[in-house]
DNA sequence: AGCACGCCGACT
DNA sequence: GTCGGCGTGCTC
């Protein structure tokens, strides 16, 4: 059918710019069955962007005869199904972000850049005469050697138009050759064959077998909680929910909050199901086998994706189940430009899919407990640890008026030298990395702080660098006290970070095990990481040292003592979720000791043996803590029982930043929303700039979502608005 | 976000 | 007399 000649409408289009407004184009030059979803090239001010066709619009919002029309048409059907436009809309509506943005961060980057014209296109992969042919090595033909080396290192359906780039001039004979002789084969778009699945290998316990059950019986849309301490199989209770529904030919889509534990997760689905069946979205992709990965998922060709946050926008063919992993943990929401959070948008996308969605989590967020508790989210159980592991036994080290030899208690030593002598790894956890996290001149209490931040420098000792972890700054470490008046010589390092405790830890005698830190300095390059959890797995006695990254879904087997050096940090902290996280963090880390045979021991150091939140440590409860912290939240009006946004903004002028926000509070005028502030942010200064923030409480996230929408408008037109950088966090997780 | 236009200071 | 600062406005 030829629409354009009958003018049927206009196309209504999302620019990818950040504009919150969609622009009308003419649907010229090519007669095309237009349809939502579909990419376009158009002219755009001077330039040109690309953009998404949301709709055909009978009449236009502005003169027809100013409307300019689309230059191309990039794909010949919609790239993503009509769920996925669902919720990319739902997404535009609750977190008032541009829809272009967010149809640009849902798409694949080559698809978001234009650089790639969409499948479905030829795709090229190696036959097994031709991984032969490679692996026996073509000495005389070294180009054909280097396409299908090419090819492999790709590891799957290799788009045909990344040929050009990869294998350079010619590349269409060396094509034609290489598919001649059967090496490679053109790999057509068909479905796979239903899998049969072999029964697990593993027996589940009863509450797993429970979980699983209740999770298959599930018609359609359903959400779960699926709480389980530590070490309780939740993996396992994920891989026997999906098997049957592979046996169907439908998908799974996992989300995971790190890719640094995704190699391990990917092992564990493709020991299951085959390696073929599954495929992980992590950060060593090039763009190209990402996007092979989601044209695969698309065509529903993978069994199983794995991925972090922006894997919930991949396409499926016949998606199954959603499952978010570790749904408590804040990469999950996105900290800038489009802050969505991956699992309230899988929640989302399962009830558009009309699929089951599993949250797990041993430190489940309040959020979600909230919701279990509403009978929104069916709460599913796991008490106990799977297998003959057992949950370790906890201490608190009482740290007033002990001597302490760099942060660490006379008690605690004495328990790694026990631990050690017994052949087995100990780990310690602090969350700061660097040497120290400020230095103090020791006759004034001058403090080197950062000159663009209100923060203090972090002395990393090894580099000889003060270092500001804000804003990058880095700086040789003073001579002297920079109190003019002063002017000491005296600068000491004040409370401990990595550096220091393993520092320490080399300095005592008799302690001859490696000592490995494991944070961002450590293991700065790709693959350092893997390579030393490689090590770790070898099972000689050492010591770990290590900040959040060692902390997260690792299994280290031989580990039975966890040392937690500093647990106060967050105790009295302003956020409002600083005691959530502190007590989600803690428990995950103490999580990591004793997940074999040996049981564990956890130490943890505290100046505050008797607060509540370390009496839930040391009973190791989650709920119970969690259960206190919900009631605080109810009575403050928090949430989950009320809905949040705030409107930061930033200015090289604090009075930039107020007056914005004093006009933005004027502006907003509906009876259910409240702002609060204009308050300082809870770092005033970051990077040379002054920040401020709105807080703005609703009754129920509805209310927020849909009053937002005229105020944003309002806000938009302020004059104010231009002297600051200003964006709105919508249930925002960290305050900025 | 880009990219124009537009009106005021220190320079070849 | 111009080059260029960034305030203001627009992009179908």
């Amino acid at each position: 059918m030829n629409r354009s000649s009958s003018a049927p409408g206009f196309l209504r289009v999302a620019v990818f710019a950040p504009l919150r407004q969609t622009f009308h184009y003419l649907p010229c030059p090519t007669p095309w069955a237009w349809q939502p979803g579909q990419r376009v090239r158009v002219p755009f001010g001077k330039a040109q962007r690309l953009g998404i066709v949301l709709g055909l619009d009978p009449v236009p919002d502005r003169d027809p005869a100013q409307l300019k029309a689309v230059l191309e048409v990039l794909d010949p059907e919609p790239l993503l199904p009509a769920s996925l436009h669902a919720l990319l809309h739902f997404a535009a509506q609750y977190y008032h972000h541009p829809v272009g943005e967010i149809w640009a961060t849902a798409l694949p980057v080559l698809l978001r850049k234009g650089l790639m014209p969409f499948p479905p296109e030829t795709c090229w992969g190696l036959s097994d005469a031709g991984r032969a042919q490679l692996q026996a090595g073509l000495k005389r033909a070294p180009r054909q050697q280097q396409a299908l080396a090419f090819l492999a290192a790709q590891a799957g359906s290799t788009p045909e138009s990344a040929l050009p780039a990869a294998w350079g001039k010619g590349w269409k004979s060396l094509r034609d050759t290489c598919a001649a002789k059967g090496w490679i084969c053109a790999q057509a778009p068909e479905s796979r064959a239903p899998l049969q699945i072999p029964p697990s290998p593993f027996a589940l316990n009863p509450d797993q077998t429970g979980a699983v059950a209740a999770i298959q019986a599930a018609q359609g849309f359903a959400p779960f909680l699926l709480d389980g301490v530590t070490g309780s199989g939740k993996t396992a209770v994920y891989l026997e929910v999906i098997a049957p529904l592979l046996a169907q030919d439908r998908q799974a889509l996992v989300l995971v909050p790190d890719i640094s534990l995704t190699p391990q997760l990917l092992q564990r689905f493709a020991a299951r199901f085959g390696a073929s069946q599954v495929a992980a979205l992590h950060s060593g992709l090039t763009d190209i086998q990402r996007l092979a990965i989601w044209s695969r998922a698309r065509r529903g060709e993978l069994a199983v994706i794995i991925g972090t946050r922006s894997a919930l926008f991949t396409p499926l063919a016949r998606p199954g189940i959603l499952i978010i992993d570790e749904e408590h943990d804040s990469s999950l929401k996105q900290q800038d430009g489009f802050r969505y959070s991956a699992r309230d948008l899988a929640i989302v996308r399962a009830r558009l899919e009309n699929v089951p969605v599993v949250l797990g989590s041993a430190t489940p967020s309040l959020e979600s407990l909230h919701n279990a508790r509403q009978g929104r989210f069916r709460h599913l159980i796991l008490p106990r640890r799977a297998g003959n592991a057992s949950l370790p036994q906890v201490g608190l080290i009482d740290l007033r008026r002990q001597a302490l030899q760099g942060g660490l208690s006379q008690t605690l030593i004495k328990a790694l030298r026990e631990t050690l002598a017994r052949g087995e790894q100990a780990l310690l956890f602090i969350n700061r990395r660097g040497y120290a996290p400020a230095i103090l001149c020791h006759e004034c209490g001058w403090v080197a702080n950062c000159r663009r931040c209100s923060a203090p420098m972090t002395l990393h000792q090894g580099v000889r660098r003060l270092r500001c972890h804000h804003c990058g700054a880095d700086h040789a470490i003073p001579a002297q006290c920079g109190n003019p008046l002063c002017g000491s010589p005296q600068l000491i390092p004040l409370g401990q970070g990595t550096e220091q405790v393993e520092s320490v830890l080399r300095a005592l005698p008799d302690l001859e095990v490696p000592i490995q830190r494991i944070d961002r300095d450590a293991v700065r390059r790709k693959g350092e990481l893997e390579a030393a959890l490689e090590e770790i797995q070898q099972g000689a006695p050492r010591i770990l040292v290590g900040t959040q990254m060692l902390a997260k879904g690792h299994h280290f087997p031989q580990v039975t003592l966890v040392g937690i050096i500093n647990a106060d940090q967050g105790l009295f902290s302003a956020d409002f979720r600083g005691q959530e996280r502190l007590l989600a963090q803690v428990l995950q880390v103490a999580g990591r000791a004793g997940r074999a045979e040996r049981p564990g021991q956890v130490l943890i150091q505290t100046h505050h043996p008797d607060h509540p939140l370390m009496q839930a440590l040391r009973a190791l409860d989650y709920g119970a803590h969690a259960e206190v912290l919900l009631t605080e939240r109810e009575l403050t009006g928090l949430p989950p029982f009320s809905a949040l946004a705030l409107l930061h903004a930033e200015a090289q002028q604090p009075p930039q930043t107020l007056e914005f926000l004093h006009d933005a509070a004027r502006c907003l005028h509906h009876p259910e929303l409240r702002a609060q502030g204009p308050l300082p942010a809870p770092m005033e200064r970051r990077a040379g700039h002054y920040r401020a923030q709105l807080w703005l409480h609703a009754p129920r996230r509805e209310t927020l979502a849909q009053a937002l929408g005229p105020w944003l408008q309002a806000i938009e037109k302020l004059p104010s608005a231009r002297r600051v950088r200003w964006t709105l966090d919508v249930d925002p997780v960290e305050l900025l």
